[in-house]
RNA sequence: CGCGGGGUGGAGCAGUCUGGUAGCUCGUCAGGCUCAUAACCUGAAGGCCAUGAGUUCAAAUCUCAUCCCCGCAACCA
């Protein structure tokens, strides 16, 4: 296992608010930096997140807000991080593609890409292909008929200009030895069968990573010639190293989250896959630089409403905020994650989140929680007794706790699959309910049986903050809400965690 | 013959790589208990694992074919 643990994001493209697709991200992403947190420590632990700013979307909905390109996502960017702060995203660095620090980085990825010896990696040609003037739309040929635009319908023309191209053909078979050579590298697996059948069956073109000035000039100039701005893909992607390094005089990339000792995680949502996988890869190895120790670029899948994609012509897109205040904010970030194993699509639906809530948070933890504080009340005043003497079932317990904690397997499968990961947990609370139930301390009340009262008690208390610790990079404010309650000496009893939504009809 | 994913009790899913009594959650039904948020615990009903063929002592799991659903198909986050 590396020491050090660097995860990142997408950067959002702001010509529009966020949904919860976004939101789905940069939860699992603040999960997982809280969990290394949790075992590597806070300063061995970097999570960025960010929004790409450049281009020409961005351009056009600024023109339609009235607003210069500026202006406009400075709007805009306020918005998502908001929405983070509301979620308790953790993140140590907020990277946006406007600042000089990413758009210095960018100007000496060019250069030096441009500068390579002996063959440069970037070149300039002609670009010849079908572009429709309305939409602002390249077309590749297979794609037109009728020489209409497939997306207007109106007439599209044949241009000619000069562009400047990434060798992204150079690198092909590279890419394919160092897929094939880490398994991890690409996951879950599905995806990375994916990319590689991709590889195998297609010729890479190089990639376009120019734009012609006239046409779009909100971007990042390329140093090499003044008429032209940046690809946002091409920007965008730089984000990952620009936000935590810096290229020396010779062209090195010298950062402290990106040595042999870290681990480099990037979570994407399954769109973008191809960009992180094929493009992302090859830019650093074009750039010479040295790849982490472990790199995974990680590809979700997708929350779908009913079976619709969530999109905005659909209008069905939802708000993380308006759930997050309906239902909670740690109900939300529960539901994504426990719902749908991590990296299939999910079904999202209101029902399906109430279901949740109501079974797992209210039922089985909220009331274990609930139950236990009113047994400690009551029996002992509120002061938690000492540790005794357990029976087989309380030492099978304990042993749970334990593993909750220490069991590779746990830690391991809740890397990826949170899923899973909380099942685990849930299995504990589960225990523990059934502990509850088959020692029947209202009977040790009546026979007066206090010594093995007291040890039921303690390890019951024990149990809750084991799964209090557990919940954590999940449930940040109900860990902290449970170990509240449950002091070092005594109970400080609040309202329950989860109180059930009813949804029966009220007759 | 483009590429990929999926079709498992009423619902949603796991299991398929590394064949060997079909598992989980919710729902339904019956019972138990009272510390608790009508919560908790126990038990039960319910599946020819899309279809057909093959390999094997043995197939949800491997092979082939067929049907159905869903993504992707390159300068569009």
């Amino acid at each position: 296992m590396a020491n050090k643990f660097y995860i990142t994001t997408p950067i959002y493209y702001v010509n529009a608010s966020p949904h919860i697709g976004h939101s789905y991200t940069n939860i699992a992403a603040d999960i997982l930096a809280r969990f290394m947190r949790q075992r590597l420590g806070r300063e061995n632990v970097w999570f960025l997140t960010g929004t790409d700013e450049h281009g020409q979307k961005i351009q056009k909905a600024a023109d339609e807000a009235n607003l210069s390109p500026q202006e406009f996502v400075d709007k805009v960017v306020v918005q998502f991080k908001y929405l983070w702060e509301k979620l308790n995203i953790s993140y140590d660095d907020f990277i946006r593609t406007t600042e000089f620090r990413h758009i210095l980085t960018v100007t000496r990825v060019l250069e030096i890409l441009k500068n390579k010896k002996p063959t440069p990696d970037i070149y300039e040609a002609k670009y010849e292909g079908w572009y429709c003037i309305p939409c602002e739309t390249f077309w590749p040929k297979t794609q037109i008929e009728e020489k209409l635009c497939p997306d207007c319908k109106r007439p599209i023309e044949e241009i000619s200009e000069t562009n400047y191209f990434f060798r992204l053909s150079n690198y092909q078979g590279w890419l394919i030895e160092y897929i094939e050579a880490n398994p991890g590298f690409v996951q879950p697996a599905n995806r990375r069968h994916e990319v590689l059948s991709f590889l195998k069956l297609n010729r890479l073109t190089d990639l376009c990573i120019s734009r012609p000035k006239e046409r779009l000039s909100w971007g990042i100039p390329l140093p090499f010639s003044p008429q032209h701005v940046t690809y946002v893909w091409f920007d965008a992607l730089i984000n990952y190293i620009s936000a935590v390094g810096t290229f020396d005089k010779d062209g090195k990339y010298i950062s402290g989250w990106w040595g042999k000792d870290t681990q480099v995680v990037h979570l994407i949502g399954k769109d973008i896959l191809r960009h992180h996988a094929v493009y992302w890869p090859i830019m650093l190895h074009a750039l010479n630089i040295e790849f982490p120790k472990d790199m995974t670029i990680f590809a979700h899948g997708w929350w779908m409403m009913g079976q619709d994609k969530m999109s905005k012509s659909r209008g069905n897109a939802v708000a993380p905020l308006d759930m997050a205040d309906k239902f909670g904010i740690d109900t939300y970030r529960y539901f994504l994650l426990r719902d749908v194993p991590f990296g299939l699509d999910g079904n999202f639906s209101e029902e399906s989140i109430i279901k949740r809530f109501n079974s797992d948070l209210a039922n089985d933890l909220g009331n274990l929680v609930y139950r236990s504080l009113t047994m400690v009340e009551k029996y002992f005043q509120g002061k938690i007794p000492q540790e005794g003497v357990l029976n087989e079932q309380g030492k099978r317990i304990k042993a749970s706790i334990q593993a909750l904690s220490t069991e590779p397997d746990l830690a391991l499968n809740i890397g990826f699959n949170f899923s899973l990961g909380l099942e685990k947990i849930w299995n504990l609370i589960a225990m523990a309910n059934k502990y509850v139930e088959e020692t029947k301390p209202w009977n040790l009340v009546k026979e007066a049986k206090t010594t093995e009262l007291e040890a039921f008690i303690r390890l019951l208390v024990d149990v809750i903050k084991a799964v209090a610790d557990a919940i954590y990079a999940f449930m940040p404010d109900t860990a902290k809400s449970i170990k509240e309650q449950f002091g070092d000496q005594e109970i400080k009893k609040g309202s329950p965690l989860f109180p059930r939504i009813d949804t029966k009809p009220k007759n």
